[in-house]
RNA sequence: GCGCCCGUAGCUCAGCAGGAUAGAGCAUCGGAUUUCUAAUCCGACGGUCGCAGGUUCGAAUCCUGCCGGGCGCGCCA
């Protein structure tokens, strides 16, 4: 359930990717060639040529089924583009290799798409979600804790998943789980009662809060009386204690003024704002229902559901103190996401330290009977070159400080530019290259791999970065305002696409692979394919700004390439802005 | 001990529904600006895809074992 599924892309039109389009055609003409074969039809499929000099789209199934249809590889090549009618898209279909069927897209057909694609608003993605209703969890901070740089992946990350699917067409419902019920606030409290510095509070109200509550942990550690103390503290909060509560209310609220300034920041918003304290007190429901299917025993006094048959631990659903725990309070966080939305499915963005727990968590779901699928997105720690780091040993990087760096340092690029730009101007692209950096450092690589955070990697402001895709997307903007200086008096772009020079091409190949890029990085919840996607188209667009003129170009072809300049600043904002990353209108 | 993940160029990483000579960024070196924004582009250099087996016509990609690293394994979330 945890592990990577293969896309399942809808086939057929209407709404149909370049990709789906030609393997549709690609079965059907298998199907045609070779009756009775009909179950061997899903292994064929057509996929981006490995090399262009092969062709755009491949399809190299045929090798593979040569086992199958006891045929050689070749011969069932040749019969497949034997039945393969003339595709409207295709200029060239050849059998090369062992195999190979190697497709070429057509200029003149590249050309009506383009235009096609132009006058879409949604630049011919389908909307795969439409109908669909889909659950994200991410970011869940820490209630009297600072975020820092390790919460950075799951919000950045869960944040893109949910902008991808709404423009999917998924009905998409954030939840941002906090942290804010538990052991640690017994612990909190008793500090605040015991070490508080107002003035610290007034200045720094979570370094404040930290603080108390790591003196307060070291005394519990050593002092059994203080971790008695501690326990009555956290049963007063919980029996509803008016102070206590109070107390409460103030650590969140706090906390809460200064994540949403960070969300601001982050230009992140969600839908919910459910912590842990919303179930709290559905839990001793949720182990009556446990118990009413039998899945409980006790154990050392505590409550526990025993996963033997899935080869699992036991899972504790109520602590021998007879306090609830995190997976009692995730399960009662399930039942009422389902009964409340009705979700198709609740996707979980967290670190992979984890995935245990999901897997028990989600297996007591599913005997619970819930059908609502389950998923946990995961994603590599990350840690500084020197080790994992930890708020006691005091090496955590806070989030704000990684982000003032980052504008900080965009604007001393900027600053040594040579522009016109007003110092508000400056601030205003430095914040928002700088924020791209950030943003772009985390999703355009594999989610899966550990990350070793460097401020040089962090902030790249070149190479595979934001800056070099909002700089590619702000020089093709820039052409139609150059264009409109030097031909005042031109009657528009209203001309065909035209698909001629190799670097033109290149690029309307690249744009035309939008839909499938997008389609596939949203399904298979791999923001990293976008990026890749859109690395791969600015770096064409900046060979074709370089190496083939526009202004001076003949009428016609000029207007044809300010119009395919503006459809690649559309896409690389569409595809950026679904990262959650802005472009600024001049850098 | 058991489980999950990672190991690809000097560095950071893509690629992994098996496919044609293994890609990019950074760094290094050499070029390009009377012309649309040089936060750019072109070229060079650079790799036994951790090691060893196996499956296959074909393996960086799938399987097994080993080595190295990260993380997890009943009252934290």
């Amino acid at each position: 359930m945890t592990e990577p599924q293969k896309p399942d892309l809808p086939s057929g039109p209407p709404g149909a990717t370049l990709e789906q389009q030609l393997t549709q055609w690609l079965q059907a003409a298998f199907v045609q060639a070779y009756p009775g074969q009909e179950a061997l039809a899903d292994q064929l499929f057509a996929s981006v040529a490995t090399d262009e000099q092969f062709g755009h789209y491949q399809c190299n199934a045929a090798m593979g089924l040569a086992r199958h249809l006891r045929q050689s590889p070749r011969a069932i090549a040749d019969a497949l583009s034997a039945v393969l009618p003339p595709h409207p898209a295709l200029a060239s279909v050849e059998v090369a290799g062992p195999g190979f069927i190697n497709l070429t897209l057509s200029d003149d057909w590249m050309s009506e798409a383009l235009a096609a694609m132009d006058d879409d608003a949604r630049l011919l993605v389908p909307e795969a979600g439409k109908g669909r209703t889909i659950l994200f969890d991410y970011s869940s901070p820490n209630i009297a804790k600072p975020m820092h740089i390790g919460h950075i992946r799951s919000t950045v990350i869960g944040n893109a998943l949910d902008r991808l699917h709404r423009f999917l067409g998924f009905t998409v419902i954030s939840d941002n789980h906090l942290g804010d019920w538990g052991t640690q606030f017994g612990i909190l409290i008793l500090g605040y009662r015991n070490f508080l510095d107002e003035a610290q509070l007034a200045r720094d109200p979570i370094g404040a809060l930290e603080a108390l509550y790591v003196k307060s942990n070291e005394r519990k550690n050593e002092d059994p009386e203080w971790q008695a103390q501690a326990r009555q503290e956290l049963v007063k909060l919980q029996q509803g204690d008016p102070d206590s509560r109070a107390l409460w209310e103030t650590f969140v609220a706090l906390s809460m003024k200064e994540f949403n300034r960070i969300y601001d920041r982050l230009d992140i918003r969600f839908d919910l704002c459910r912590g842990e304290s919303y179930y709290h007190d559905q839990l001793p429901a949720v182990l009556d229902r446990l118990r009413a299917q039998g899945l409980v025993e006790e154990s050392d006094g505590a409550q526990v559901v025993r996963l033997d048959e899935e080869k699992l631990p036991l899972c504790i659903v109520r602590k021998s103190d007879g306090a609830f725990n995190y997976a009692t309070t995730d399960i009662a966080t399930v039942l009422a996401r389902v009964e409340a939305f009705a979700p198709e499915a609740i996707v979980y963005v967290t670190d992979e330290r984890q995935q245990l727990h999901f897997k028990q968590f989600f297996t007591i779901c599913r005997k619970l009977g819930i059908q609502t699928e389950l998923r946990h997105v995961w994603f590599g720690l990350m840690r500084l070159p020197e080790g994992t780091f930890s708020t006691r040993d005091g090496n955590v990087i806070k989030l704000e400080r990684l982000l003032d760096e980052a504008e900080e340092r965009a604007l001393q690029l900027i600053q040594s530019a040579d522009t016109s730009l007003s110092d508000e101007e400056k601030r205003a692209i430095a914040r928002t290259v700088g924020l791209g950096a950030v943003k772009y450092a985390d999703l355009s690589q594999n989610p899966q791999s550990l990350v070793t955070f460097t401020w040089e990697k962090a902030l790249a402001l070149d190479g595979n970065s934001a800056p070099y895709l909002q700089y590619a997307c702000v020089r093709a903007r820039g052409v139609l305002r150059k264009y409109q200086e030097s031909y005042p008096d031109s009657s528009g772009l209203d001309v065909p696409m035209h698909v001629g020079e190799p670097a033109e091409r290149d690029v309307a190949v690249r744009l035309l692979r939008f839909p499938d890029a997008l389609t596939r990085a949203t399904l298979q919840y791999r923001p990293n394919l976008l990026a890749d996607y859109l690395f791969d188209l600015a770096q064409a667009y900046s060979r074709f700004y370089q190496t083939v003129p526009f202004l001076q170009a003949p009428e016609g072809i000029r207007e044809s390439r300010i119009r395919l300049s503006l459809l690649v600043a559309r896409t690389l904002e569409q595809g950026l802005n679904l990262l959650g990353i802005q472009v600024p209108e001049r850098m």
